[in-house]
DNA sequence: CTTTCAAAGTAGACAGCGTCAACTGTTCTG
DNA sequence: CAGAACAGTTGACGCTGTCTACTTTGAAAG
């Protein structure tokens, strides 16, 4: 039984790894089942015992793009230090938009399954935004000079501003537009630096 | 003549109209050159002689919405007052975002059309993003006290935070956060402060 | 006014797609 | 060992984009 079990992830398996590929190689809307079971070799009903349609495989796939991406938020050495942590994360947030711009189009650029037909993507997407909920959170109760902040509203602005930066960057308009690379380089230190003095200011009542 | 060059305009102008529809009916994907011209009443092939294929339809419908975004924002009244201005610069970016969700989403949200294919469609979204980028700059110019205050990086920072903020506004995995309508009514206002605050804000060198 | 000719629209065909239904084989269970 | 649950196959349906070939039409040229 071991085996079969082992079998027939395999194939779940490899249509997630597959249709993934398939999207890089060929974009979302030339994913097609069947071409998945082509590449994975088998007939083009057999993904249908895995994925009730289409959209159920791609929700997978959106799903482990999620999970890829908390790990990755999470698997950063922390100093202590609320600011300096929080700066750390918003680097892992734009890093891995920009060294995986396929996933992170997955899983904010384009129309996504709807949320609430796959609840276990949902609830994966919600878990990443916890992580940077949360760090904010602590944040504030460290450095609490500003009692009334509500961190839920600063998260909000600052995930807003991080995916943001994100898109523009690798906007594909963006390479066409008339601004020179040196700029660009420092566009994002430039913007880190004004969201960090963003959140060190008082904010009036 | 006249008649004639009228009468194509028409087939041609009314594609593109209820392809929008459709867009907003049953999503992108499900948009069919096939169901465009069965609702405009013509033969299957009849589009063809408009649009190259499916792909060009939906450059010249994105273009569209490019040209409606680029009067939305020209069309405001300035006061004068940079601060003033560039606050209600965001709020016309951010309403027209709030407002025309469809046509917000096809211009930035989905895959689009390979612009290099389109160049239709990508000087008009060039233009949109000159309207905004040169808006900023001028507030900027007036506006900041800091030496070397580099007002496109600004521009790009402040860019990049309204397009994160109307992204996430109404991105489908919002409503289903955890977050109470109150909060979020919040959130938009308190972005703005914390832009302003980060602008005001002297920089380190 | 008639001819003509290009543009606009129609009709039919083809392959590829998602998906339903029915079938075969294999493997675990009682 | 019987049989049920499950993975996989085959075939069919209607939908799609798009090619080719046809007909209509309406403006311009003679």
């Amino acid at each position: 039984m071991a085996k079969k079990s082992t079998k027939t992830r395999n194939l779940r398996e490899d249509c997630i790894v597959e249709a993934l590929s398939i999207i890089g190689e060929d974009g979302l809307e030339n994913l097609s089942l069947r071409e998945v079971a082509r590449r994975v070799g088998v007939s083009h009903q057999a993904p249908y015992k895995h994925f009730e349609n289409r959209e159920h495989l791609l929700a997978e796939v959106v799903g482990r793009c999620f999970d890829a991406f908390s790990k990755h938020l999470h698997t950063r050495k922390l100093t202590g230090d609320p600011t300096e942590d929080l700066a750390s994360l918003g680097n892992a947030y734009i890093r891995y938009a920009l060294n995986h711009p396929l996933e992170y189009r997955l899983m904010f650029g384009t129309s996504l399954p709807d949320p609430d037909k796959y609840p276990a993507m949902l609830e994966k997407a919600q878990y990443a935004y916890a992580i940077l909920r949360d760090m904010l959170t602590q944040l504030f109760a460290a450095n609490s000079r500003q009692k009334g902040a509500d961190a839920d509203l600063d998260a909000f602005f600052v995930w807003a501003t991080m995916h943001g930066l994100a898109t523009v960057l690798k906007s594909p308009s963006l390479a066409t537009l008339p601004v020179t690379p040196s700029k660009l380089g420092k566009a994002l230190p430039h913007a880190f630096q004004r969201v960090r003095a963003a959140l060190k200011a008082d904010l009036p009542a």
